[in-house]
DNA sequence: TTGACCCTAGACCGACCGGTCTATAGACTT
DNA sequence: AAGTCTATAGACCGGTCGGTCTAGGGTCAA
């Protein structure tokens, strides 16, 4: 399911596929998701986020300096943009764009996604002496920055976009840190 | 067509729909877009970027600082997005991810359209002194924040994000060609 | 061994998808 | 006025969508 949302987006990916890929018969989905394809996209999106989150508490928890831990979650993101032929990119992204108001449980989940990863590097920041609301921009910027920067590269087939966007970031972090702690 | 692919996406519009909304049976569609869904799909496309190209220009050439047309162009997008109820992002974006390995000529329409927004940006800020290689970063990076921020701020439904980011990217630009040109 | 219960399997459903095709209305030529 | 050609209208098509429903297999307790 994963692999399909990032890929080909929820309104994509046809239920018949999914589970004929999964080698399941459509009893056990609705048995186990009587949701449907809603809850079930509301599972992968909540696994996604925590996946995420945690890699990013993580990196973040591992190194000290928070440019290093950001440059190595770009660097990791784009191993597998490119292992996948430039087609995974970020499922809540995509998810994201797809939804319409019509599907608030989905949105709603999406947007806790995108405030959870917010959240993360703000408190990463800010345990790096940087003011919060100035953390909180800064955040803000780095998960545009990385969801603009997919999306750039996936359709140009280039990681260019990428790592042009993500210099520029972490140059923007390593200089705001530098600034305010000048240790 | 427009509308409809920035609030549903590619996937998500139905063709019947669609021309029920505009009062026009098959026939006609069929006849002036024998492609179909996908060159209809792709002549939306080339629209919105020479739409947003234009606008880009014009605002670029009207105001002699880069750092005032690109709010303003924030500033657009703001209210676009807000009097659709957060519905209405980026074309661009939505198609760019729903997009899949097969439908080349759509991604190609995509990336040609990010390419000429980086273009313009980019020639912008080297008329404004800076070196071509921080501009094509820096043109890459505006663009990822402008996606990156309409995604956050559609499903968040506030215009916060979308703020906090621009912010942030505004405040780099200003400083970068303060730097390399303090006339 | 029997009955109860849970999970699985996949046939099946109506709705709707994108796309095709025929009939025809209207304008333009001669 | 007759013929031609283009643009319109929408009925219709097979395929696929997400979702439902029933029949059956497996595993318990008694």
């Amino acid at each position: 399911m994963l692999h399909a949302l990032r890929t080909k987006g929820f309104h994509g990916v046809g239920l018949n596929e999914l589970l004929g890929e999964a080698q399941a018969p459509k009893g056990v989905l609705y048995h186990h998701f009587p949701g449907g394809k809603t809850e079930l996209a509301l599972a992968a999106i909540d696994h996604v986020v925590e996946h995420m989150t945690h890699g990013l508490e993580h990196l973040l928890s591992r190194h000290r300096d928070p440019v290093q831990a950001l440059t190595l979650w770009v660097t990791e993101a784009q191993k597998v943009l490119l292992a996948s032929g430039y087609e995974a990119g970020c499922p809540l992204a995509t998810i994201a764009l797809e939804s319409t108001a019509q599907d608030q449980p989905i949105r709603q989940a999406v947007a806790k996604g995108f405030e959870a990863i917010r959240s993360t590097l703000k408190n990463a920041l800010v345990a790096n002496g940087l003011e919060r609301e100035h953390a909180g921009s800064l955040a803000a910027l780095i998960v545009s920055a990385y969801e603009g920067g997919l999306i750039q590269a996936r359709v140009a087939g280039s990681q260019k976009p990428l790592q042009d966007t993500s210099h520029m970031v972490l140059d923007l972090v390593r200089s705001s840190l530098a600034k305010n702690r000048p240790s």
